[in-house]
DNA sequence: GCTTAATCGAGACGGTACGTCCGGTCTTCTG
DNA sequence: CAGAAGACCGGACGTACCGTCTCGATTAAGC
């Protein structure tokens, strides 16, 4: 069975003097997202990833004081900067969304996620980078949410904001209980905006 | 000074014979409940629940496998058997129900919760006991919204199940988000509910 | 892998009323015996005979109190009753001697001997069981050397009970340092009593 | 009631970088030897030495990978470098011998070594560590006997090693059978020497 | 025949020590 | 002076046995 440690075939990185070395910070980055998706997160420890990038445990902790920062720098980069488009209509437009992340959710990368949002539970550094994460999500949602309130496919009284939270929890609680898979994302979409939705031609 | 065998101070819990012991049992219950309120989560360790209970750590392990067992364990041991009551009209039944819910996940027993659903993340086991608790509330919620519907407080086709779903995850959207403190209940319900209530008196 | 306790092929042993099971006590020394064969002396503990032998472990320690006393119960029952012959000199007596030793110390039951002696070190009970032993076996020895004194093989003022000590310490020694595979019996013989042995024909 | 983490009343030993700690071996050697001398030889547990020296249990691990192991490191730190005097006669010289191993042997640091005796026939390190030591000291007593032999102390064809072996090996029998504060070193100098001794001024 | 007493397998119990793992801090040495 | 390397202390992990105990079934001997 190959150690971490036989990965010694590249001649190891050198200080490039008082600066930060790009280099190891994407080794680190790297070895990081390979131990989570070969061991699961049980298998992201700070000392896995040093030996794994060949990198010294100061210098992580040096750019990453705790797990917890690592993980989230881990989801940041890898996650792309996608923006949801709307698609004429909010209900089809919801059904993308919940289309585009339950896919998300399901790649390596993204399946880091759910363990983010574990983490944030008992990691103050964790839990403000989700909100933060979060926050920015919901600005996006709220945009798809107004502009069809604007098209006035919405009820009257619609607040937008808590209608994108609502949307995006339903999406997160099928993440957190394990039902990515196996929820049709234009049915979910078509449930959750039931209530809201005015029938065809009905706008005032 | 104490010699380091000076132990048995206080009598220690004998064995039943070859059968589980309640006391032991509920000496480990109450000492990780104690754990919990004292230091928080990260003080509830198996060695410390050990030591606080005058118990080996091999019965710790025979009985709760894991620490997310335990975890679960002293969820449902201090989890009430609450059933929500149905306040008249739903908006009220579901302000109460948030309401409800969120003043127990702030007591030291309901703080459980979150991590519950954390080590549900990375845990196969706590994720079924977590999905069981889950079923059971949702068909109470699921009731209190038929029997609304019953009454002809929703519009017509709604899906009761979905909506009690939709109820749920946004109660566990605060709670993931650290917003239950800050979170007026009467104010989410009506937001959550706003698309499904039709206004009074325009029953059918 | 099949665990020691998937031989319940045979029914289990029932009590034969208000006295001693023989058949446990041989279950037992038979467990146990096997135990050591298999996985050394490090398995030779009370739980894993208990299991094997189908036994309780309260049985087991009524009659063996302790895992010394086992391992020494276990030596008596498999040493065979063995008087060592005198073959008319003492150097060939001596010779066979160490021939017979160095052969049952490397059988299965042999091989507990210097396990039995090292035990011994830090057990009271195994340490006076060895002195009864070696005392045992002294004697028989110093029996063959007084023979030989008698019949004038050895020079006058001889300690035969001192050259016995010296000709068993002798063989402990090689058994210790692991040397009884490669040491030549008939060499040892001679060497040990080299000094002690009169040229033939030089009797008084 | 000092909180469970009011720890580091005195500073700890810090690491002088990736090197072995002289001083975290010295504070283990110490604080194994203390727990010897006071408990006794069930009380040296790694765990109680790491306490005890205020070192990780893994640094223990790390430098002394078994009980045996650290066993043999404390006996050769605690044996001083003597050399046995030749005092004239063989007689005296090896009276002298065992006179100084019986002393040594109970001594807080002599009491290891039949613990190591007996650690060796189960532990292949600690066999190969005695192994080496017995040459060694075996050496010792051989050049004492040459030295005798060519005095013309010794009958004729006299093999000294075989006799050095045989000394030792009546010294470490009357160790493991618990004898050595009972027998007089002379006496037993004169009985294991008795045969090859040339009566004085026999010499050729 | 009925009671009594001892013995049986089973295994839970409080403990102790094991050997491993990781967190987070530190120091040295190499470029 | 940044960085690789890794030693260090602390402490939780999960496992393995220890020796004690209680249970309920079983059976011989004493009444």
């Amino acid at each position: 069975m190959p150690s971490d440690t036989d990965r010694c075939a590249q001649p190891q990185r050198r200080s490039i003097g008082a600066r930060r070395n790009p280099e190891t910070e994407a080794a680190i980055l790297t070895a990081a997202q390979e131990l989570v998706e070969e061991k699961g997160l049980r298998g992201l420890t700070m000392e896995a990833v040093a030996k794994r990038a060949r990198a010294g445990k100061a210098t992580l902790y040096k750019w990453w004081p705790s797990r917890g920062a690592l993980l989230v720098a881990l989801y940041h980069a890898s996650k792309g900067e996608h923006r949801h488009t709307d698609l004429g209509s909010l209900p089809e437009t919801i059904a993308g969304f919940y289309s585009y992340v339950f896919g998300f959710w399901q790649t390596p990368a993204g399946r880091l996620f759910p363990l983010i949002i574990a983490e944030a539970q008992s990691n103050e550094d964790v839990a403000d980078a989700l909100q933060d994460y979060r926050q920015e999500r919901l600005a996006d949602l709220t945009a798809l949410v107004s502009r069809a309130q604007a098209r006035g496919e919405l009820v009257a009284d619609t607040d937008s904001e808590a209608l994108a939270d609502l949307i995006m929890a339903n999406a997160w609680m099928h993440l957190m209980t394990g039902r990515i898979a196996v929820t049709d994302p234009a049915k979910l979409a078509h449930d959750v905006l039931r209530g809201w939705c005015l029938p065809d031609g009905s706008s005032a």
